[in-house]
DNA sequence: TATGAATGAGGGTTCATTCAT
DNA sequence: AATGAATGAACCCTCATTCAT
């Protein structure tokens, strides 16, 4: 009985959460209506401005919750130095794995916060960034060519998994781990025939 | 006379286009108000409405008009046959050059018909298609190795495009020739050590 | 315990309307909340409809306590007949000086019941008629002069009372007794210099 | 014809001004009802739009039209110096008149303006202070007694202007003149029964 | 005695679009 | 070629109030 003190109110504004993400992802911010999301849940309008301010706040809500969850899987996944060179490639594809699952666990919240969201540009930049960070040190530890422009490659690296995201992992193309082999395939060797 | 009638009329359409370029690339769709663009153009609301039928009318015209400039540039960049090995670095630079002068030439243009529009995935699949197509024709030729999916590094393509389009070209760090000399360089050799 | 009962309730009652009290004076009516008076008061909506019910009760039960003591303090303070002519002057600055007490020791009260509230012309006309009829009886007395209407100047008294409360009582400049005295001075004597 | 130029318009706005006027004395601020007015004024809700940014904009301009005409009245008012003693009554007389027919021309906006407004205490003290201005002065040019405090009977007078005016003006009780007469009368030789 | 959860009723405001001139 | 004036259709949000416990 102690337990469920307060369990309805949390369930109802989990289902409201659950709601307009859907709604959101499939008709965007300002096509989301809230008297739908309402309806949906089996409320009526008033109730949901007892668990969210605004319709911006859930909104936020969302987009932030899909960020932090990205962001932390992203710094948690920083490749440790002192690998062989051999250890590379396998390591860095179980570190995109693991991003384009996050990715591909999330639709709905992907598509609101890393495709159509305007600060989908943010988290964007904050991922090369941190991308960036660690080709460029693994560059230094002569893993990489010296040539290429590390910040140009992590840029790079998040618009591959943007558009592979959207035309692969969301249509049930490839799974994350089929994703993952190509890219990592693709930046590390390139696809030109070895001139001898 | 009739001839003065018409060009006023002409000139005024293409001052509420070049306008709402602008502000839609400014603002989104939603956020843009017509009444904002009618006040620029020094104009009243139902001046609008003598040259578009409505808001939507308006916008789709000018994203029709980035799609049909990217996709005709597209097409008349297909790498005719025939080349030599060494020839295709540079043709594939060229051409990517040509596409990224494109984006970088239209800004306002490319944020609302490649960043900001839901149909944005439209015109995207496209060009993955046709540089699906231009790679497969190659990779037969034996330019390119044949691991790769060129679906695949064709979508890849088209990702890397936008975001170094977002991130270095309309931000004015990288010039089309030097993002484009980066990509090739990226795709066709990867960044891995060579390895013996 | 049904003491004990009884007791906590008539507190919370006690308590409630202490701070609607604060509100409505602070905010007026309709810019008063009940949201926000059960928030001051530690409790939550429903319990303020266990001892109101409803907000507009609340209020009249506010206005009407205010009403009944000023209408009891001023129906005790008729001026008893057979005074000499130099003993009205202080017997007018006692009662005004009760009167103003009231006012000042009751500020929330005042502002709500005789400041904002749209029944404060009711009490005022009442205490006007109360004053009225005062003022007549001694005036046919010989106290006063015959010319003026004592409705009129019934009425006059009220407004003072009402502008010096407001701009000298509750803002600390003077005290009741002081208004009070300069009240009768200048009802009693005018601010003429005397004609010889 | 180009007389007529937006003449339409500024009769709507007209229109709606003095509706919202009626409702707003009528009913007080919160109570009148946006949609109330456009109806009575024969137009739909976004109409109301187009001439006002708000209902507090609507409401605002009413009491700023009623503040400046009482304002620059009252400024235009000021006694002249050099008067003769016996010269002051009528001109106060007179001067009154002017400010009680400037709030009984403009019951409603007196009503909005003067009476339920918030600011109407704003008003109310700049009125004092410009009257506690002139007072003085002519109670150093021995017009007036020394001992009253001028800043008091200023207060005074338009607590007695407000009161007279909601019971005598606003009811078709007196008129301007009448009221004129009886507060000079109350002011400058008080009721008291003269003691030789 | 009091709370968690929810609702009825409505209010202000916005915006694309149109009619008549 | 363009304007003054107005509307249809929503949408977000607020607040007093109540039900079940």
């Amino acid at each position: 009985m102690s337990n469920e003190k307060g369990l309805k109110g949390r369930e109802t504004r989990q289902r409201l959460l659950r709601i307009a993400e859907e709604e959101f992802a499939l008709h965007g911010y300002h096509e989301t209506k809230i008297s739908e999301i309402v309806k949906k849940a089996d409320l009526t309008q008033p109730a949901f401005y007892i668990y969210f301010s605004s319709k911006e706040a859930i909104y936020e809500e969302l987009v932030r919750q899909f960020h932090t969850g990205l962001i932390d899987l992203i710094e948690s996944s920083r490749i440790e130095p002192g690998l062989r060179q051999g250890e590379i490639s396998p390591r860095v594809t179980f570190v995109l794995e693991r991003i384009l699952g996050y990715l591909n666990d999330n639709r709905s919240l992907t598509q609101i916060g890393f495709i159509q969201d305007a600060e989908a540009e943010t988290i964007k930049k904050t991922m090369a960034g941190i991308i960036a960070d660690n080709l460029r040190s693994e560059q230094e530890h002569g893993y990489f060519r010296k040539e290429p422009d590390m910040e140009v490659v992590a840029h790079s690296l998040v618009g591959v998994i943007d558009r592979l995201t959207v035309t692969q992992l969301l249509t049930d193309r490839l799974s994350p781990g089929e994703v993952a082999r190509q890219i990592v395939d693709l930046f590390l060797n390139g696809i030109q025939t070895e001139t001898p």
